[in-house]
DNA sequence: CCACTACTAAACAAGC
DNA sequence: GGCTTGTTTAGTAGTG
């Protein structure tokens, strides 16, 4: 019943090698951050691990920014506008993996894997050092040059060349930063977990782009002096010691704290937690931030405690106001100030996307058409937000999936429409847009609200719109119905779309239509409809391939689907139930058109069908002309009326209303 | 170049 | 007669 569904004229090869990318993309994203988790793992140390990743990630933007804009050769290869998008676009995945695994390798340091580790980062630093002694000369050199040619205005070459040294270098003093800061995570995480022997504090002024690094520096130093301190002092002398370090080393978090507001809060939760702790615990005796389930949720601990009691008691004597805990504190600040930092990003991102998915790149031919879009406020909005990291494209890729740039067919003015004549195009194949599931979920409402050409054939939409229907019949009103309640770009121009539904309906074989009492209905025939694209498939090996290489994809596919719709509440494929049942049907009937093409592939023509569509083994009828059907003995209640979205209709009211539009109801 | 598919336009018929 | 529904044909365009 779910399956992966795309339609006929998405799997074109063309926009599946995109498809496969993106999916690549989505599906290699998350699983390589959750990668080889070990079994045995404090929460805690899962939150250093990601904030060691956004760091560093966040470091890596800066850094490519920055060099972005520092270098000129960067921007005559691409649009600087492109430049920040591949970046957004690599940063998941080039950290994570080796990241990962140097992180999770590092969790179960043995002291002596601890002093490699600071080994290392001291080679680091002093690599990190040539480095930058180096990138300066460049630097130098390059402004000489500079000068030079503004005097003599010569030798571009010469420049040039030095400019991708410089770039070169600075990438690799990114890289060094990234092990560097990696390095010092897993040694802030270590310090914390096991008592590490005092090292001196580094110097890290070279990581300052990534994250506040003072802090960091900071933080460092506490933690290996309040360690060195427990170590050599009673427990007595450092919980005299904690005020005074929370009170000396608050300071370099308190500008950070000014620096950022989010954090401000954070900080004042989480410095002092220990008086928190009681007071809370006085007035909601059984519920603690730090107690869950019988552990205690300290950063790291995870001890069992029986009962509250217990627990208090553990949290008095084991995570007792010392220097120990105002460093972990501090780290678990850090740690909330780089989710949100993250979040803060995730969430400019995502709205960049979603500008840029309603925004239309200005530029093929000067089209008599113009290119689209929906309304002044995104646009306006998208002018100032979609250039840094927004774009889900590679600019190497010809053709982005969400925004086909070319001869803007898929999307049509709302102005325009009606005065412009007939214009030919063709969203299906060429300027389809491959789909990911996401894309799906998520831009279902999209197409609802802008008047942006959906990527998906009439057929795949008629049957969809068929087989979303309790009853998986539809009158042809209910199913003009359904395109413009589903589809903004339907609520104009209703002659041509109608009429294309009206020929798709008589063309093709998998659509019956069935004389009721009350009329006729339209069906699907799934047999019919999934012998179409096989043809198709089937007369390229390549697509065959690619086909069957994607079904690894599939599940995560649906899993990353179904996690994003149940994220929103959204049921799947429930259709005579829920309120709104298109969102997730439309998607679900996507994968299982994807899958049916798959099988298809797998099994070539087969009667496999039967066995995964009782669903929708509707009627078998081949013939079109024939009237009769044994549907006909079903009853004729279903579709009498529109029970099953009767609120949804009084939407179709309003698109109706519309001048073009000629509907009856 | 050809076959195939998809989209668009339009003519036409039947029924209400 | 006007409209909807349904069928059919023709032309265009993209892709392999």
């Amino acid at each position: 019943m779910f399956q992966c569904v795309l339609s006929s004229s998405v799997l074109q090869p063309h926009s599946t090698s995109c498809l496969f990318k993106h999916l690549f993309y989505h599906s290699a994203t998350p699983a390589s951050q959750k990668q080889p988790e070990p079994a045995v793992r404090a929460p805690f140390v899962k939150l250093c691990i990601f904030s060691a990743l956004q760091v560093a990630r966040q470091l890596l933007l800066q850094q490519q920014q920055v060099s972005g804009l520092k270098s000129p050769k960067r921007n005559d290869k691409q649009p600087a506008l492109q430049v920040p998008v591949s970046v957004a676009m690599m940063t998941p995945q080039v950290i994570t993996p080796q990241q990962m695994q140097q992180i999770l390798q590092q969790q179960v340091l043995s002291p002596q894997q601890l002093q490699v580790l600071l080994q290392q980062q001291q080679a680091l630093m002093l690599q990190q050092q040539q480095l930058q002694e180096f990138y300066k000369k460049q630097q130098e050199q390059l402004q000489l040059q500079l000068i030079q040619q503004q005097h003599a205005g010569k030798q571009p070459k010469e420049q040039q060349q030095v400019a991708t040294q410089q770039l070169a270098f600075q990438q690799q003093l990114l890289q060094m930063q990234q092990l560097q800061q990696q390095h010092l995570l897993a040694l802030q995480r270590q310090g914390l977990l096991t008592i590490q022997p005092g090292q001196p504090a580094l110097p890290l002024q070279p990581l300052a782009q990534g994250m506040i690094p003072t802090e960091l520096q900071q933080l460092w130093k506490e933690v290996t002096s309040a360690h060195s301190a427990e170590e050599t002092t009673g427990n007595n002398h450092s919980s005299l010691d904690l005020t005074t370090t929370c009170v000396s080393s608050s300071a370099p978090s308190k500008t950070s704290l000014i620096m950022n507001p989010h954090a401000s809060t954070n900080g004042q939760l989480s410095v002092h937690p220990p008086k928190r702790e009681s007071l809370s615990h006085e007035e909601h005796p059984h519920s603690h931030p730090l107690y869950g389930h019988g552990v205690c949720k300290w950063p790291g601990c995870e001890a069992v405690c029986e009962d509250f009691q217990s627990f208090l008691k553990h949290l008095n004597s084991e995570h007792a106001l010392d220097d120990r805990s105002t460093a972990q504190c501090r780290v678990q600040m850090q740690v909330v100030q780089q989710l949100e930092l993250q979040l803060a990003k995730d969430k400019e991102r995502l709205q960049a996307m979603m500008t840029h998915l309603h925004v239309k790149s200005t530029e093929p031919k000067a089209a008599p058409q113009p290119l689209n879009l929906v309304s002044s406020v995104t646009l306006s909005k998208s002018a100032s937000e979609a250039s840094p990291q927004s774009l889900p494209h590679t600019p190497t890729t010809p053709t982005a999936p969400l925004t086909p740039v070319t001869q803007g067919p898929s999307v049509i003015t709302t102005t325009n429409m009606h005065t412009v004549g007939p214009i030919r195009r063709r969203y299906s194949d060429k300027y389809n847009v491959p789909i990911s599931s996401a894309d799906i979920a998520q831009n279902q409402e999209f197409y609802k609200n802008a008047e942006v050409r959906p990527p998906f054939t009439y057929a795949s939409l008629i049957r969809q719109a068929i087989l979303e229907s309790p009853e998986k019949q539809l009158t042809l009103n209910e199913i003009y119905n359904w395109f413009t309640r589903m589809f903004a770009y339907f609520r104009r121009n209703a002659a041509t779309w109608k009429n294309a539904v009206r020929h798709n309906l008589s063309l093709h074989k998998c659509f019956v239509r069935v004389e009721n009492v009350k009329g006729a209905v339209w069906t699907v025939d799934e047999v019919e409809f999934q012998k179409r694209r096989p043809q198709k498939i089937s007369g390229n090996p390549s697509l065959i391939k690619n086909m069957q290489s994607s079904h690894a994809y599939c599940t995560p596919l649906n899993a990353a689907l179904q996690a994003s719709m149940a994220e929103n509440s959204i049921p799947l494929y429930t259709t005579a139930s829920m309120g709104n049942p298109t969102l997730g049907s439309l998607a679900s009937a996507m994968r299982e058109e994807l899958n049916g093409a798959m099988e298809h592939t797998n099994s070539n023509e087969s009667d496999s069908s039967p066995g995964r569509s009782p669903l929708q083994a509707v009627h078998p009828v081949h013939v079109k002309e024939e009237p009769l059907d044994p549907e006909e003995a079903e009853g004729p209640l279903s579709l009498v009326t529109t029970a099953n979205h009767s609120p949804d209709f009084d939407h179709d009211r309003d698109y109706e209303d519309e001048p073009v539009n000629e509907d009856m109801e």
